[in-house]
DNA sequence: AATGATGGCAACCGCAGGCAT
DNA sequence: AATGCCTGCGGTTGCCATCAT
């Protein structure tokens, strides 16, 4: 494998981007395209490696990126999909249209990570610390850690669900839209006609950011009493008729299936009135809950997930 | 008001994988 | 097959603003 150059040119600028190279690199991008990293600094005329470029244009120059205040929906999927992926921020980030896996990954670090670790639980494994620890809490606590492992085997399941359901059909799910991480572009599937005349592969591969779906799938019996369960109802839910004329006709694209996943857990979270006028999280921008908005944010969490928990049917 | 502690975030570093030669 | 380049990714650092004392 080859080396990495490293950013410590002769001359070459490091540290904060001022506003004056922020334009030359914009201006150059948005008329050449950003074509070679390397070579584009001193196209642009700029003193910085292409790397710094890079990063400046991905992470905040680029058009369309969304900043500031996460959405409750928003951090809901994060932490969800971090419960499946862990820190592959770049596949979380498919799921956050208009959000960089750095600005995601900046967040979990300073907000939510140690928001679950207040509640008792380890934001590595999603999982209850220790069960002693809460023999002596009180009672919201307790209820707010079910209410977490109850949503977080819920993700799992659905995922699983979605998973197998496709495959079985051999299709993917229409109608989601194809979010690359760092450029954002529709391409729906192909309508079922093409499918069904094989117009389509039938190959369906498993996410790159999914491959967890794998050990789950053959899962141990101590793994599947973990999952819950899903009536036929919510299946129906699942649009996986609706259809869309094609942009693509090779073949299902993982990170399709990544994007459904995201509709997926939006689509329990409609339900959820807890957003403020600009369907932010509610409180005061600095990353704390007062209690009573954190006891909502945790029931809805516990009312999304509610009436999933009979047979299992997969 | 001064100073240290803490939090938030932009940017950097180094590794890994894909691809071309 | 080996090598080198380019890009993407995740972890980490360091700066700056805010808060606490």
């Amino acid at each position: 494998m080859g080396r990495t150059p490293r950013c410590d040119g002769e001359g070459l600028k490091r540290g904060p981007w001022t506003p004056e190279e922020d334009e030359k690199l914009s201006a150059y991008i948005k008329e050449y395209g950003h074509g070679s990293w390397r070579t584009l600094p001193q196209k642009a005329g700029l003193q910085r490696c292409g790397k710094s470029c890079r990063l400046r244009w991905i992470n905040y120059l680029r058009p369309g990126i969304k900043r500031g205040k996460f959405t409750l929906h928003e951090e809901q999927t994060i932490i969800q999909l971090h419960a499946l992926l862990g820190n592959r921020w770049a596949v979380i980030a498919m799921h956050l249209p208009r959000r960089t896996d750095n600005e995601i990954k900046n967040y979990w670090n300073t907000h939510i990570k140690k928001r679950l670790a207040k509640m008792g639980i380890d934001p590595v494994t999603h999982r209850r610390k220790d069960v002693s620890n809460f023999s002596s809490s009180n009672a919201a606590t307790l209820s707010h850690i079910a209410q977490w492992e109850s949503t977080r085997l819920e993700a799992e399941a659905r995922l699983v669900r979605e998973l197998k359901l496709r495959q079985r059909l051999l299709i993917p799910s229409p109608g989601f839209q194809c979010k690359d991480t760092h450029q954002e572009h529709d391409q729906p599937f192909p309508p079922l006609s093409m499918i069904h005349s094989n117009q389509v592969s039938n190959t369906l591969a498993l996410p790159p950011g999914l491959d967890v779906l794998k050990s789950m799938d053959a899962s141990t019996p101590g793994d599947a009493m973990r999952m819950p369960t899903v009536g036929s109802s919510e299946l129906a839910n699942v649009d996986i008729w609706s259809t869309k004329e094609p942009t693509s006709t090779d073949q299902v694209r993982s990170r399709d299936l990544n994007d459904g996943c995201t509709n997926l857990f939006h689509s329990n979270f409609d339900e959820w009135n807890l957003l403020d006028s600009e369907g932010c999280l509610s409180g005061d921008g600095d990353g704390s809950f007062a209690q009573e908005e954190d006891k909502m944010y945790w029931n809805g969490i516990v009312d999304a997930s509610a009436g999933t928990w009979d047979s299992l049917v997969f």
